[in-house]
DNA sequence: GGCAAGTACGTTATAACATATCCTTTTTTC
DNA sequence: GAAAAAAGGATATGTTATAACGTACTTGCC
């Protein structure tokens, strides 16, 4: 009998493609509990704080799993480029399209919490060419706009 | 004698106007309290932690002080846009250009942890554009990059 | 196979960051 | 000076993240 997928959720063949590739260009190994976490994430489809989480993943296992569990795990898929952090707001969210390495933005709804994850290169270029005026390099950069999406502004216009 | 004086940090009077001034905009109180926070930010001139912040103040008052007071200023301060949350540290910097509303962009170098906070116009026009597009309406934009600054970099080039 | 080295993972404890609730004090307004 | 509003203090608790240590599982080599 299927233990294992009585005990994680479903994750579909095309993500667990991707995150095997991922993981493999770096030689990295996708374990199980690896993929439980990112498959969680992607069921879930919403931006998670850890410890929600963790909720959900205790509560589909049925057995305690340990903060710094999640925390090894996460830090591993956002490594392998397949989950980001939402740093305004302290949540993990899945990456919309891990085929390949890339910076995101994101667009954050105060109303309804959706994120968008967006991909700009003007805006990349742009942010380049700030950080080299002032002489700095750029290893990471963060970009999250706070605000109400289309949706939402429809039934709450400002 | 100057009690007040002696268990606060030393503010240049320019910024004390600066902070007055964009207090009395609103109709907002700059109380003692609220002052020394801001003093102590400006006297340590780098990111601080809300509980370094508490250290500080309690050894310069020379007495306890509960982290929701610090809190409580801090938010203040911010909706006075005297300081900035730097989000991806968790970390709070006094506003560089106190003198009119604005949006930051911030520049983190990882080694010497000096913050550059610079202000874009054209950044700001290209994130509303982005926004735009995806028919979002934008209240707040966080951009931060982390990198190594021109300094560090020619200690350690990459 | 057997062993060594490296990586992953579990467990417990604790650090670090932030807010809730309730009550007292101060300031403002009338 | 009394009522209302804003600020601040005290205590407790909630939330996010990491430290320290040990065990088990791969992997690669002989």
């Amino acid at each position: 009998m299927a233990r294992q997928s009585a005990s994680a959720a479903p994750l579909a063949a095309k993500w667990r493609k991707l995150a095997e590739a991922r993981c493999a260009e770096k030689g990295e190994r996708l374990t199980p509990a690896r993929l439980a976490v990112y498959a969680e994430m992607l069921a879930c489809n919403r931006p998670l704080s850890a410890y929600e989480l963790i909720a959900l993943l205790e509560q589909r296992q049925g057995r305690k799993i340990a903060p710094l569990s999640v925390y090894r795990h996460l830090d591993f898929l956002m490594r392998n480029g397949l989950v980001h952090r939402l740093q305004s707001a302290q949540t993990y969210l899945p990456c919309d399209h891990p085929d390949h390495p890339h910076e995101s933005q994101f667009l954050l709804c105060s109303s309804c919490g959706h994120v968008d994850e967006v991909e700009s290169r003007g805006l990349e270029t742009l942010l380049s060419q700030i950080a080299d005026e002032h002489g700095f390099r750029p290893d990471d950069t963060v970009v999250e706009i706070k605000g109400v999406c289309g949706t939402c502004a429809v039934d709450e216009p400002h």
